[in-house]
DNA sequence: TTTTATTTTTACGTTCACGTCAGTTTTCAC
DNA sequence: GTGAAAACTGACGTGAACGTAAAAATAAAA
């Protein structure tokens, strides 16, 4: 599978070139350090991979691409010290302390994202629960309608609504 | 319980007068009908919790300020449908057609809503999963390290890890 | 009734996250 | 080798969402 280029890439992950060399720009992707100005740029599978993960974190999160960016440098850590581990020749009194701070990194993201989470939530709650409300109202309404008038069609109700 | 100013309404809900006067700008906000230019503008606190539930689906939807107007002016619609429900003498095949436009509001807030909290969730999710491994490599670790050596003091690793 | 503190309007400034254009260069297909 | 297509580097442009400054008016406090 040979390298892609930043438009295919593009096309692939739903952007734009501009994007992604504006990403690179600032930091938010790492610049393929060993390419000679002028050169197009070429991209292995795996960035492409990095890449969609962070225009997932992006949507998900609804978060500034600086902030993204300090979470992406601790997530960079992360494997940082994935890679150290890997090696079994760490003494222990270390070991522990990379995968504390590696806890740290992970606590951190996770109580920006279950804060966000829960604030959604409870908006998904609430808006189910009027829309269970007027589902009654509308059954409701038929019911009296029905003994009223004998039905002239099946109305539903129930299902969901598409436009 | 007097009237509130712009700078008050602005602490109460956490941001500045100069946002407030902007989303009145852009019609986010009703203006006050009967206000004489120049004159400062008033605040009852109904209208403090409508920009507080503004502020608040903002920060959770992440939707620009524009589709953020389309959704209020569709629940302004539903409070519509309200006041006309309210009066019982409308007749029943306009109350179903109310009733079937206010529940087609909701399911299109609901659509995006859920969409984007199950992102969220998703996320959260590979996170306090990846959580737990790297949990249980510490425990692990300290497991071998007291069979080695007896516990110095005891270590905090399930507790929550605070800044 | 003066201060003093806020608010009002107007208008220009700013940051973020790209879009767009231009002129040049590189790469690909033939 | 020769176009044609795509990419490269600057640079300036843009829309959204406010910030900020200034001069005048209004409201609250003393």
């Amino acid at each position: 599978m040979r390298p892609l280029r930043i438009g295919d890439v593009a096309r692939l992950v739903g952007t734009t070139p501009r994007t992604i060399r504006y990403y690179e720009e600032i930091g938010l992707l790492p610049e393929a350090p060993a390419r000679p100005s002028g050169q197009h740029r070429l991209y292995t599978q795996e960035e492409v991979e990095r890449l969609r993960e962070v225009m997932r974190l992006k949507n998900a999160l609804g978060v500034t691409l600086e902030e993204l960016k300090t979470l992406l440098t601790a997530e960079e850590a992360r494997a940082e010290v994935r890679a150290q581990l890997r090696r079994e020749d760490v003494d222990p009194v270390r070991r522990r302390q990379l995968l504390m701070e590696a806890l740290g990194h992970i606590e951190r993201q996770l109580e920006l994202v279950s804060h966000r989470a829960a604030e959604l939530a409870k908006l998904e709650d609430e808006l189910s629960e009027t829309r269970k409300r007027v589902k009654r109202r509308l059954r409701e309404l038929d019911a009296r309608q029905s003994a009223t008038f004998p039905p002239e069609d099946t109305l539903e109700v129930t299902g969901e609504a598409r436009t």
